[in-house]
DNA sequence: ATCGCCTCCTGCGCGC
DNA sequence: TGCGCGCAGGAGGCGA
């Protein structure tokens, strides 16, 4: 589910609700998330002030006062904040009661989201170590993405949804990006010029940039911690758009399969390099 | 080193 | 109405 922008959501939703907040209770109903949760999770958080909210690509770390917690949305993960009287619903599997009796629910359906209690930095845990660039920031420009699609016939649409290349970059905004840049996405990494890179890398900035700002998008489920839908959707230009005209020349949005993930594109409007 | 395939899990929409 | 199938926003791990 969530891409960069849902999670930055989420994280100024976190920041919104619980940061500054002490954790006065941690119930986990559902130990067997994308990795199986400590069992001592529950008593590193507890009784702890929560001094800090923030996102690393797609994951979101939050500081305690001892010890970092990382989270990982998953496909399905979704934070909303609610009062201990509203109902638990099937799939809240982690509820983290704060000082003002709000209670931070993690619902996943899919269960492929993940919680962490690290002791030291989060930054050196091996899930957030070997992470490429953010996507805003500087270090992801032109020349960066240019020296890494040299000598690489992997197709640029997988290379740009490497997690080592850049962060942040799933398969929504990895499609549009593309087509905004047009760009096939099939085209071969080593065949693309610095020109080329300097589109795509606009391209990727200007489509997180623009979801972050309508709230990412929902498609089906995804919602902000305060049960709000992205408008983002109503951008899209091909992702989910297979068969339908091309808003740009009208011809048919087409669809292939790139490491067993729908890739939407326009032949017309997007040139194939290799 | 690099790449692509498989996997974890539930829910939904589609066609029959 | 119901059932089975394929597909879905991620990404680590493995084998080629």
């Amino acid at each position: 589910m969530p891409e960069l922008p849902e999670v930055e959501t989420v994280k100024q939703g976190l920041v919104a609700h619980a940061l500054d907040k002490k954790i006065t209770q941690v119930v986990i109903r559902q130990y067997s998330l994308r990795w199986p949760i400590e069992q001592d999770f529950a008593a590193k958080l507890e009784g702890q002030l929560i001094t800090g909210v923030h996102r690393r690509a797609k994951y979101i770390v939050i500081t305690l006062e001892q010890g970092e917690v990382i989270m990982h949305l998953g496909m399905s993960g979704a934070v909303c904040f609610q009062a201990p009287e509203e109902p638990l619903r099937k799939h809240d599997h982690i509820i983290i009661t704060l000082c003002n009796r709000q209670q931070l629910r993690y619902h996943d359906p899919r269960r492929f989201g993940s919680w962490h209690c690290v002791a030291g930095d989060a930054y050196s845990h091996p899930l957030l170590k070997s992470l490429g660039p953010e996507p805003l920031s500087d270090a992801f420009n032109a020349q960066y993405l240019y020296a890494l699609t040299r000598n690489r016939s992997r197709v640029i649409k997988s290379l740009i949804m490497d997690q080592q290349i850049v962060v942040g970059v799933g398969n929504i905004y990895a499609a549009e990006a593309l087509f905004d840049a047009r760009i096939h996405p099939l085209s071969l990494s080593k065949a693309l010029n610095i020109e080329h890179c300097t589109k795509l890398v606009a391209a990727i900035k200007k489509a997180l940039n623009t979801a972050i700002s309508l709230g990412g998008t929902t498609l089906r489920d995804f919602v902000n911690t305060d049960a709000k839908p992205g408008y983002f959707k109503q951008q899209l230009a091909v992702y989910s758009k297979e068969g339908q005209k091309c808003r740009e020349c009208s011809g048919k949005i087409d669809s292939c399969r790139i490491t067993q993930r729908a890739s939407a594109y326009c032949a017309t409007c997007q040139h194939l390099y290799q």
